[in-house]
DNA sequence: TTATCTGTCCTATGCCACTAGGACAGTTGG
DNA sequence: CCAACTGTCCTAGTGGCATAGGACAGATAA
């Protein structure tokens, strides 16, 4: 589990972690009960403010990733989504649309996207099997 | 052409503006050559300060997908962009990933995203074909 | 209990994105 | 030329985000 931060791009540091765990949680690097670093743990190596990786684990928890036992520590959440089944597609199919838009501005074809997609697909599987 | 924005989603306003027009240009809903509604007039109508359309309207140009002719306005421009086969790509999976991952997190199937992203697909062909 | 972890709350500060409106330059049609 | 349109530049104000560190509460081990 590797957590590093990007400070030249503008985004804000605590989503550029928020977006790294939820990566690593779907793509096997972390897995459900292991235990994210301790809040001053983290911000020392990485060179931040607490508050910086608090407000990170508070928007993953949040968003129903992690959970936090007051005293012990962060840890990565079984992955059961509070959402029924309609919400689900919906929050997904904003995404969706946005590749989509954006392979059309980048003039990439319907074959290579689904390419790339299945391609990825197989790759966050493979992770995850492991 | 209908643009409108929400002042409660916490977006910046010339933001959903930017992802308005792509998404026309991208389902046929503006063609090339085709002119954007005037700085002034836009802003009126959606009660927002000029500055704000501008500040669109320049990143769409920066992002090549308008032209602006100084003293007569904004149009769509033809679309080609000026990114190599590989950019693209690499520019493409950035997005592909975050619908993997959202994906994963709200617990979505392999088969079940495949069929939304087909879905959507043909969806954005369609209205393209018009 | 004491020491040392854990996360959290508090106030303060700096900065930057966003917004705002006056003034200016290019274009068009009367 | 003049009026009315186009987009743009400039400066200023404001709000919110990110940062900073002191103080606090719960958990754990010696």
């Amino acid at each position: 589990m590797l957590l590093q931060v990007n400070f030249k791009t503008g985004k804000p540091v605590y989503l550029q972690l928020v977006d790294q765990v939820r990566y690593a949680a779907a793509s096997g690097g972390l897995r459900a009960g292991d235990a994210l670093p301790s809040v001053r743990q983290l911000a020392e190596d990485l060179r931040v403010n607490r508050n910086t990786i608090a407000k990170a684990y508070a928007e993953l928890e949040s968003q129903g990733v992690i959970e936090t036992l007051p005293g012990k520590g962060c840890f990565l959440k079984e992955n059961n989504t509070p959402f029924t089944k309609q919400v689900r597609q919906k929050l997904l199919l904003k995404e969706i649309d946005e590749a989509v838009v954006t392979a059309h501005h980048l003039q990439v074809d319907r074959e290579t996207f689904l390419a790339l997609v299945h391609e990825r697909l197989d790759y966050f599987e493979s992770k995850q099997e492991k």
